[in-house]
DNA sequence: GAACCCGGCTTGTTCAGACAAGTTCCGTCC
DNA sequence: GGACGGAACTTGTCTGAACAAGCCGGGTTC
C-alpha cells in the first residue's frame, strides 16, 4: 500500500465528496489547509486536487476556493476500451458469441489505422455481444499481426480479450482514438442485432495502442439504439497541470 | 503576449510535433534538455509536457523518454459545448434559423437537469443549424430562468449564443455533461432536417454550467448521420469519457 | 443606500534541489 | 550466443519558498 502521497490525498478527498461530506456547490478547504492537515507540501496537494479536477469532481477559479461540482464517480479509460469491463461494473449479465475469426490481408482502412506495411495481414474477428441475453452490440475487430497469435490462443468464449492479453502477455492498452457517429443498420447488422434494416445504430470505431504508440487493434462497434449511451464530462480548465499517475504496460 | 512560461513551451513543442520536426514514434528531448534549452526549471517543463499529454499528442512511461503519439491536433471536449466554435474552426460556412423561442414552465426532465425549483420557467429555443447551407443539426435548448433575459435580448441570427453571453454578460460556460446516443428521426426532425422518418440521428444532450456549478442550459442536439463524427482521444491516465447504459431518463 | 477601494485570503506560476523508481544499454561471465 | 548485472539516464514524486493574479468582504465615501 505504498501509493503516492498525492494519490492518498486525492482518494480521501474523493471519498469525502462521494460520501457527501462536501456537498455539491460547497467549497473545499484551501490548499494550505489541506497541506497542513496532511502535513504535505502545497505542491503535493495541488497534484491531488488537479487529479480530482480532471475527473470533473471539482472546479477552480484563481483567487476563489475550489468548488465541488458533482458527486458521481466517473469511469476511467480502461472501461472505454473494454466493453466487458464496463458492463460487468454496471452489473450486467454479459455474454458474447464469436461469429468469425479469420486471418486475411488488411483492408486499406485497416492498413492506415494500424500503420501496417502494405500486404500485411490482420486477424479479423466478428463478435456479437449480449447484455442480459439481449443482442446489444456487434463488434468487428482487426488485430495487428503481431498480436494475432496471442489472440488466437484465447478460448472462444473469452469475455474480455483486452484483459486476457494484459494478463497473459503483458500487452496493455494505453490510449485510443474514438470516432462516434450514427449509422443505419445494414442487412447483416439488422439480422444479428434483431432490429429492422435502416434503424439507428450508435457506431464507435476505435484504435487501441500500447504505451509506446504501437497499434493493437482497430474496431467497429455498433450498438443497438437505446442499449448504450456514451457519457462525457468536460471542464473548461481541461486539467492542464495534471501531473499524472498511471500504471501501465509490462 | 505574456502567456505563462509553460504555455509558451507547450506551444512551441506542439508546433514542432505538428510540423513534423518530431515524427510520430520518435522521442522528445528529455526534461532536463528542454529545461536547459528554455532556461526554465524542470517543473515548468513538466507542466508543458503534461498539457501535451492531456491533448494526446505525447505519451510517457517512467524511466523512458516521452514519445510522440500522433501528429494531428485533437479538439478538446470544451468545443463540444459550442457547435459554432467547432464548425468555424473546421472552416464551415455556418448559419442558423431560430424556429421557436418561448417561455414556458420547465418539464420534469428540465427541472431535474437544471436543478430548478418546482414551477420555475425556462426559455425554450429551437434552432436549425446549417453547414454550408445544408441542414445538419436540430437544437432544442432550455435556458434556466436566470439567463433567459440575457438570451432574449440577443439578435435572432446570433451564431453562438454561449459566446455572446460570455462577451456581453460575463456568463461563461465552464463545464458540461454530455450524453451521446443514436435515435430515429421523429416526424418533426425528419421534416426539418430533410431526412426520412426513422433514419438515424446522432443525439447529443448536454448540460452546461458556470464555474460555480450553476446550470445554464440543457440541450438536445440531433445531427444528421454523416454530418458530424465525435472524436475522442484518451490515455490511460484520465479520460473524460465513459459509457452509460440504456435510457437515462431525461 | 450605492459605489468604491483596500487588505487579506486563495489559487496560479515558477524556481532549485533531492531522492525514488523504471528503462536502456553495454560489458562481463558462462 | 545468451543470460546476468550494473551504470547512466529519464521520468515520477516531493519539498519549501516566493511572487503574481484574482476573489471576497468590510469599511469608507458620496
Amino acid at each position: 500500500m505504498a501509493a503516492s502521497r498525492y494519490l492518498q490525498i486525492a482518494e480521501a478527498l474523493r471519498r469525502s465528496i462521494l460520501g457527501g461530506e462536501y456537498p455539491v456547490g460547497s467549497q473545499l478547504p484551501s490548499e494550505s489547509d489541506l497541506a497542513a492537515r496532511w502535513s504535505a507540501s502545497r505542491g503535493t496537494v495541488r497534484q491531488a486536487v488537479a487529479l480530482l479536477a480532471s475527473e470533473g469532481l471539482i472546479g477552480s477559479r484563481q483567487g476563489a476556493r475550489r468548488i465541488v461540482l458533482r458527486r458521481e464517480r466517473r469511469h476511467s479509460f480502461a472501461e472505454l476500451n473494454s466493453f466487458a469491463q464496463w458492463a460487468q461494473g454496471e452489473g450486467y449479465e454479459i455474454s458474447s458469441r464469436i461469429l468469425t475469426r479469420t486471418r486475411r490481408p488488411a483492408t486499406p482502412t485497416e492498413s492506415t489505422r494500424l500503420t501496417l506495411p502494405p500486404g500485411a495481414g490482420v486477424l479479423y474477428v466478428v463478435r456479437l455481444r449480449l447484455l442480459d441475453g439481449e443482442p446489444a452490440m456487434l463488434e468487428r475487430t482487426a488485430y495487428a499481426d503481431w498480436v494475432a497469435p496471442s489472440v488466437e490462443e484465447l478460448p472462444d468464449d473469452c469475455v474480455s480479450i483486452m484483459n486476457s492479453l494484459a494478463d497473459a502477455h503483458g500487452i496493455v492498452a494505453h490510449y485510443g482514438d474514438h470516432l462516434i457517429d450514427a449509422v443505419p443498420a445494414g442487412s447483416v447488422d439488422a439480422r444479428l442485432l434483431h432490429v429492422r434494416r435502416g434503424s439507428p445504430l450508435l457506431r464507435q470505431r476505435h484504435l487501441t495502442c500500447t504505451a509506446t504508440g504501437r497499434p493493437i487493434e482497430w474496431t467497429d462497434d455498433r450498438y443497438v439504439a437505446g442499449a448504450v449511451t456514451f457519457s462525457v464530462s468536460n471542464s473548461a480548465d481541461a486539467s492542464p497541470l495534471s501531473r499524472r499517475a498511471g500504471r501501465l504496460d509490462g
